[in-house]
DNA sequence: AACCTATTTAGATTTTCATCTAAATAGGTT
DNA sequence: AACCTATTTAGATGAAAATCTAAATAGGTT
């Protein structure tokens, strides 16, 4: 797992966007697209740098692949970050 | 404040160890520009990009200018973040 | 005032990223 | 087998980002 990875990939507005599409369960490539004005081919674009990252996994069934947040890995962003939030740190700042 | 901005600013590896240092305690940016082996300049270009994002501040001191996490905005990532992990959701996934 | 040190700005270059169109692959369905 | 639909790959283009050198600014210090 890499932070280089996890946060570009959350950094741009589409690839957030489709993640809160997934929000509300597995959805496939194409459903995915039609929320969007942009090519299928940059959509997939998208969705593998999600996948690579692992932010995202995927699951085929028929002729369709879903796609699924992988919630283990924003978590594992959320840990990372929380070394700078200072919380369950001791320093007398 | 933007999550735009502050992933973006997470996404460069140079300024995760910007915050890295700054975890330590207030720096200036030449201490910073130090520890990398970087122009000044890029530092500057760096340190510009995360002060945009508000992850952090700067404070003037003679003539230096000593950098600081801002935590609120690390938090507020975290809370962004929280959405995806289903933990206060009632989905029945 | 002159100087020194810290930091930023300007402008150029290189690299990386986002996007498109067109073509390829890949798996069901008929 | 032929066809259809879903998704990815290839290759091109334009835009954005990272970096450098050199110069400018800006504040202390002497």
């Amino acid at each position: 797992m890499s932070f280089q990875k996890s946060f570009k990939a959350m950094s741009h507005p589409v690839r957030r966007q489709i993640l809160d599409i997934l929000k509300n369960g597995d959805v496939t490539a194409s459903d995915i697209a039609a929320e969007f004005d942009l090519a299928h081919a940059t959509i997939s674009h998208h969705l593998s740098i999600l996948k690579n990252s692992d932010l995202i996994s995927e699951h085929k069934y028929k002729n369709y692949i879903y796609y699924r947040i992988n919630t283990s890995v924003v978590e594992e962003m959320m840990f990372y970050l929380s070394q700078f939030t200072g919380g369950s740190n001791n320093e007398e700042n």
